[in-house]
DNA sequence: TTACTATATGATTATATACTCACATAATAA
DNA sequence: TTATTATGTGAGTATATAATCATATAGTAA
C-alpha cells in the first residue's frame, strides 16, 4: 500500500476508535445493540445528563457508529456499523485473557 | 451482571480502546504485529522524536497492550496483546463496509 | 576513567475532551 | 394561541492529551 494511504487509513481506524473508547459511549452501544432507542432512554439507562448524552451521540454519528432518525419530538439513535458488536465481543475475549494471565501471575507469587 | 462490575468492564474496554485510538499508536502497532522492535526502529518506521515514541510505547504498556524487554542498551517492545491483529482485521472491514456504503451513496445522486 | 548511544522523563505549550448550566429550537397537545 | 416535552447547542471550566526541547539515566566500548 502506498504511504499515504497508509496514513489515511490508520487516520481513519483512529478517528473510529476514538469515537468508542469512553466509558458512557460503550454503555451507550451496548444499550443500543438491542435495538434503536431515543435520547431520554438513553439518558435514563446510562445515568447522565441529556445533553451530555447528546454531545456523545453526534460525535458517535460524525464518526459513522450510530446513526439517527427523528420521529415526531423524539429523536432515535441505532448502530451503524453492523460489526460494532463483533468488535466488542473480541476485545472482551482479550480482556479475559488479560485477566486471566494476571491472575496465574497472582498465583504463582 | 452487577451494575458496579458492568461499569468497571466498561472502564476497563475504554482504557484499552482508548490506548489504540491514535494514528501513531497504530502505525507502531502495526509495525509489531511482524515481531517484536527496539524504540529506536520504531520511530524510524513511524517518522516520529523517540520522546514522543516512547511516550506512546509506555501509554501501552500500561494499557497491558504491549510488553517490553532490557537487550543492552534497547529496550525491545513486543505486542502482549494476542488477539490485537483480529482486532484490527475487524476494525479494518467495518471500514471497508463504510467506505462500499458511502460510493454506493455518491453512485445515487 | 571518558565518550557514546538508546531510552526515559520533566517542563512547557498547544490543543482536545468532557461536563454542567442556561438557553434555543422544534414537535405536539391543550 | 400558550404550554409542555425532547433534543441540541453556546459558553465556561476543568482536565487530559500530544508534541517538543532539554536533560537525566543507564549500558557499552575505548
Amino acid at each position: 500500500m502506498a504511504k499515504r494511504s497508509q496514513k489515511l487509513l490508520y487516520d481513519k481506524q483512529a478517528e473510529i476508535l476514538k469515537a468508542l473508547s469512553h466509558p458512557l459511549r460503550i454503555a451507550i452501544l451496548d444499550y443500543l445493540k438491542d435495538g434503536e432507542q431515543c435520547v431520554c432512554d438513553i439518558a435514563k439507562k446510562v445515568g447522565s445528563e441529556r445533553s451530555n448524552v447528546s454531545r456523545h451521540l453526534a460525535l458517535m454519528v460524525n464518526a459513522g457508529v450510530l446513526s439517527y432518525k427523528k420521529q415526531g419530538l423524539k429523536v432515535i439513535y441505532k448502530l451503524q456499523m453492523p460489526c460494532t458488536s463483533k468488535f466488542f465481543s473480541c476485545l472482551q475475549a482479550c480482556i479475559k485473557q488479560q485477566a486471566k494471565e494476571t491472575s496465574k501471575l497472582l498465583r504463582a507469587i
